[in-house]
RNA sequence: CGCGGGGUAGAGCAGCUGGUAGCUCGUCGGGCUCAUAACCCGGAGGUCGUUGGUUCAAAUCCUUCCCCCGCAACCA
């Protein structure tokens, strides 16, 4: 077929490893990996990578907060996550560690001829510097000249930078983006990067640090580290060998037919990985396919919130297929989707246990009731049969069409119309009133053996079409059909054929494929497991990111850690009575407070507009955190914080219980 | 007027190149007994966010307004 021997390169995100992977990082990997599966079993020359991304500010500082080098820290963290794609049966080809002396060879090659042909250019990056915080300003947000953070005296300072001439490649990268409609999917993420990054216009891109050392040295400059941009991009070539000795993989496989990412990173591989690709001058990637994420309450998916699902306590619980299934066919691709293990039990009960565990227990019960396990040669079909065969040919069609455009969820779906309909079929042929008469009436005899054929066929090409999305289950019902091993049975073509279940073949009873879920004792048993989870995060200290994964940094959500008594005596709060109310202007969520607060007011800025008009704010009693680093929202000083307890959209403000003057201390 | 997505049965979604509103779960009733208390059939349940328009005909095209969610700026 056309497809034989054709490369098929795909990848996934490098994974930011500051804490151990979850489910959303699961949910991108898995895809990944059942395309990479259905492009081999089409007989496509498959390269499936995946990896991490090691450098930066915040690994050093876990690392530094664990008391280990940056590098032990994160090999901890990698032996988990290969474990984990171990488990979930991912079969990633390579796996790519920024770490990796290849890598960092070939990054600072990379470096140094985008330096010599001129796209990275040294120039400063200038400012005002605030020294005990570290942090660069910008003119505007200073307050009256002064530090946003602390209020301290800033210096007018340089810091030397190398960018990259990101502007350079403005025009071309909406030329590519506009003449390739299928590079940015879904399509809907197309217009967001061409209205609001690449129109408005592109600034150069700063792409060296010198306010910390874990990262790739530039070999010319050594107290410059490469930063993430170059550095982890550039992982979909240096993983094929690029700039390195043996460069025949690159060769073979450049460029990539998709680079599956996150939503929230289709900016970073839709704009700047092509203009480095530009600039060294390569061929695009096909594809980036931007997927949605898994949410949790209504929110992505955090630690901090105590809502991260650990993937391997699931697949331990009900199967990894069972895991991979409910990922793949849960969440329109694309969109976002819901992870609740109310609706992931459902989907195992509804669609594994019941319609296709026990289609397959129930045809092998009756093959060997009927007919002591053995396929009669002596058959007759009829119109239920013909209608199957033929649906079944339809639904191979589709479930290709569907995986070549990534569709998981429509391509599940078709496969079980499949299963749906031989269910269907029991029901319609009836076949143990046929078994009644079956040792009287030759007609009948035969007519059975038909039904059970068809059945047993249909679950023959089930087994293939689960096969990129089920790693283990093909086999189990193959086993149970006594088919196990016949390649010329199993194959992916084969699924197109109907009838190739040969006669004489003996079924045999196994285990249940999917054993149903007793929903409310899991459900508690779950939040159980949560609630212990939840308890021991605060040890183990593994922070998440957003699902899906990132080859950019992002900010960190770290847990909250036990604090002393004298820890908390650092907070000095007290009870303030607002005395007048204003919104910031121009701002959706911003509120400016004058609050009494005993002796003196303050002014504050709060993020509650949203819950609170400004009328109904005068007179309030608020908790007012007083020794919190005076700050500047939107041209606005804040000096200081009130509490508010939120939960999603809702927030509510915390006050005081009873009459007490405002001023007040609180303890 | 920053950009983008969305508002369809109790829940979650599809339909949106215009032509009797569909799927899954749940619910109610029936059937069957081969099977993992599974399977099959049927019922109830929707003014398709709102306003106006185009059309013989609109969930589907255009328009007004409302609400939700992302991103960005401003959550101290």
């Amino acid at each position: 077929m056309a497809e034989k021997n054709k490369t098929y390169y795909i990848t996934t995100p490098i994974y930011y490893p500051s804490g151990n992977m979850h489910i959303g990082h699961s949910y991108t990997t898995v895809a990944a990996d059942a395309e990479a599966r259905y492009r081999r079993l089409k007989g496509y020359d498959v390269m499936f990578l995946t990896g991490t991304d090691e450098h930066g500010q915040k690994i050093q500082r876990k690392a530094a907060e664990k008391g280990v080098t940056p590098k032990e820290y994160v090999d901890e963290i990698v032996a988990n996550t290969k474990e984990l794609w171990k488990l979930m049966n991912v079969t990633n080809d390579r796996f790519i560690r920024t770490t990796d002396d290849f890598h960092v060879a070939a990054v600072q090659k990379i470096f140094k001829r985008l330096y010599d042909q001129g796209d990275i250019y040294k120039s400063e990056y200038e400012g005002w510097y605030c020294t005990p915080c570290e942090s660069f300003w910008t003119e505007t947000q200073l307050v009256d000249g002064k530090c946003p953070d602390c209020g301290r005296p800033v210096e007018r300072t340089r810091e030397e930078s190398y960018f990259f001439r990101l502007s350079k490649y403005q025009q071309r990268i909406i030329d590519y983006i506009e003449s390739h409609p299928d590079f940015i999917q879904p399509v809907s993420r197309k217009n967001e990067m061409l209205n609001n990054f690449l129109r408005p216009g592109l600034e150069d891109l700063c792409v060296s640090r010198t306010s910390f050392d874990w990262g790739i040295p530039v070999t010319f400059d050594q107290k410059h580290v490469v930063y993430v941009w170059v550095d982890a991009l550039s992982n979909y070539i240096t993983a094929l060998g690029y700039a390195s000795d043996d460069d025949s993989a690159f060769k073979k496989y450049w460029p990539a037919q998709v680079h599956l990412v996150g939503k929230e990173i289709v900016r970073f591989h839709t704009i700047i990985w092509p203009a480095l690709l530009m600039a060294l001058d390569l061929p695009l990637p096909e594809q980036v396919y931007g997927h949605g994420w898994l949410l949790i309450d209504g929110g992505k998916m955090s630690k901090s919130k105590g809502n991260v699902v650990d993937p391997r306590i699931l697949c331990a619980k009900y199967g990894c297929d069972a895991i991979r299934y409910f990922l793949l066919r849960e969440v329109p691709f694309g969109a976002d989707g819901v992870f609740t293990n109310e609706a992931l039990i459902g989907r195992i009960n509804a669609d594994l246990a019941n319609d296709l565990g026990n289609l397959v227990s129930r045809s092998v019960s009756m093959q060997l009731k009927y007919f002591g396990g053995v396929q009669p040669a002596d058959k007759t079909f009829a119109a239920p049969d013909e209608e199957i065969r033929g649906l079944f040919a339809e639904i191979y069609a589709n479930v290709q069409t569907q995986m070549d455009a990534l569709q998981f969820p429509s391509a599940l779906t078709e496969i079980w119309r499949g299963v749906s309909r031989l269910n269907k079929f029991i029901d319609e042929t009836a076949p143990w009133v046929l078994a009644k008469t079956a040792d009287t009436s030759d007609a009948d005899r035969a007519r059975l053996a038909g039904v059970m054929y068809t059945l047993l066929e249909g679950i023959r090409i089930i087994s293939i079409l689960i096969e990129p999305f089920m790693p283990e289950t093909p086999a189990k019902i193959r086993a149970q059909l006594g088919i196990a091993g016949r390649h010329e049975l199993t194959a992916w073509e084969s699924a197109a054929q109907w009838g190739v279940y040969p006669d004489g073949t003996a079924v045999q009873k196994g285990e249940a494929l999917f054993p149903r879920i007793d929903a409310k004792k899991e459900l508690e048993e779950l939040e159980r497991i949560h609630q212990e989870a939840k308890a021991a995060a605060t040890q183990t200290g593994a922070p998440a990111k957003e699902a899906g994964g990132s080859a950019a940094p992002a900010a960190g959500e770290d847990n909250a850690n036990l604090i002393t008594i004298d820890d908390f005596a650092k907070v000095q709060m007290k009870v303030a009575e607002v005395i007048a109310a204003e919104k910031v202007p121009d701002s959706d969520k911003l509120l400016k407070l004058r609050l009494n607060v005993g002796a003196e007011t303050r002014q504050v800025v709060s993020g509650i507009a949203k819950q609170y008009s400004p009328e109904e704010m005068v007179g309030k009693k608020v908790i007012l955190i007083t020794n919190l680093q005076p700050a500047v929202l939107r041209g606005v000083e804040s000096q200081g914080m009130i509490l508010a307890a939120t939960k999603g959209k809702k927030l509510v403000l915390v006050t005081v219980d009873g009459d007490i003057p405002a001023g007040a201390a609180i303890s």
